[in-house]
DNA sequence: ATGACTCCCAGTGGGAGA
C-alpha cells in the first residue's frame, strides 16, 4: 500500500501535473494541500476517470485539502473537531485498515505575528485530537505540509534560518510533541541522501541550487511501523514547467 | 536589498506563501 502527500499550490493550475503523476505513481491514497479552490470547482470527474474518488475540503483563494483514494473511505473528518477554524486545513478518513490524517499546517508567517499565535493554537489542538485518534485507530498515518523543519539537517542553511519561521524552537517542540504521541518520522527510518528537501523557494534558482527545506512529512504510528518499507521524496515533479514549490512524499507499506 | 517567483483576486497593484 502506498500513501502520498503533495502540496500542489493550486489544484486548478496543477491538475494536469497531478494526473500525470498519478498515472506514473498509482498510489492507493494521496492527501493534497493548498487546493485554492472551492468544492464546487473540485475536479471529481477527471480524478474518477483516473480511478480516484475524492473527499475534498476546499476554500476560496487559500488553503483547501483533499483525500484521494482508489477504494471508499470511512469516517471522514474535516478540520480538528472542537477547534473552531475558518481555514480548511485537515481531511481525515479510514482507508482499508489505516487511519489517514492529512494536514496543511499553518505557515505562521513570522514568530512575532498573530499568525504564529494561530499556528501554536492549531498545533496544540491537533496534538490533542491526534492523541485521541491514535487511541481509536492504532494503525494511523499523519502526513502533509507541516510547515516545520524538524531539525537543522532539514534546512539548507541552518545559520540563516535559525529562529526563523519553520525553524523556531516552539515549532520544533510541537513536532516533537507529535512524535511523543507514539509517531515516527517515516523518512528518517531510512538512510536518505544528505540535503533532502521537500520544498524549494520559487525565487533565487533555489531548486537548481538545491536550497530548500524538508517541511512535508509522513508520521506513522507504532502499530504501523513494522510495515513501513520505504519513504521517499519525489523530486521529479519539481522539474516540470510551472511546478508546485513542493515535492510529493510517498510512504510504502508492506501488504 | 524590505529583492528575486507564483498564485489569487483584483483590475494595470497587493497580500500571502515559506
Amino acid at each position: 500500500m502506498k500513501i502520498a502527500t503533495w502540496n500542489v499550490n493550486s489544484l486548478g493550475v496543477r491538475l494536469p501535473q497531478l494526473m500525470d503523476w498519478l498515472a506514473a505513481n498509482p498510489v492507493d491514497a494521496i492527501v493534497l494541500q493548498e487546493l485554492k479552490l472551492t468544492d464546487d470547482k473540485f475536479p471529481h470527474a477527471e480524478l474518477a476517470a483516473a480511478g480516484y474518488q475524492a473527499q475534498c475540503f476546499g476554500q476560496r483563494t487559500y488553503n483547501g485539502v483533499a483525500l484521494l483514494t482508489r477504494t471508499p473511505v470511512a469516517d471522514v473528518v474535516r478540520n480538528i473537531p472542537g477547534f473552531a477554524d475558518e481555514q480548511a486545513r485537515v481531511i481525515a478518513g479510514t482507508v482499508g485498515d489505516v487511519r489517514v490524517i492529512g494536514g496543511y499546517f499553518p505557515n505562521g508567517q513570522a514568530p512575532d505575528s498573530d499568525k504564529f499565535v494561530y499556528k501554536m493554537a492549531w498545533l496544540e489542538a491537533l496534538r490533542a485530537w491526534v492523541g485521541a485518534e491514535l487511541a481509536a485507530h492504532p494503525r494511523l498515518v499523519l502526513l502533509g505540509d507541516f510547515n516545520i523543519a524538524p531539525e537543522d539537517r532539514d534546512v539548507h542553511d541552518p545559520v540563516a534560518w535559525a529562529g526563523q519561521i519553520h525553524c523556531t524552537d516552539e515549532e520544533r517542540a510541537h513536532f516533537r510533541a507529535l512524535l511523543a504521541l507514539g509517531l515516527r518520522d517515516a523518512f528518517r527510518m531510512f538512510e536518505q541522501p544528505p540535503k533532502s528537501w521537500s520544498w524549494w523557494d520559487y525565487r533565487n534558482l533555489a531548486f537548481r541550487k538545491n536550497q530548500g527545506l524538508r517541511i512535508d512529512h509522513v508520521l506513522v504510528s507504532a502499530a504501523l511501523e513494522p510495515a513501513v518499507a520505504a519513504c521517499v521524496i519525489d523530486k521529479a515533479p519539481r522539474r516540470n514547467e510551472r511546478p508546485s514549490d513542493h515535492a510529493p512524499v510517498v510512504l510504502t507499506l508492506e501488504a
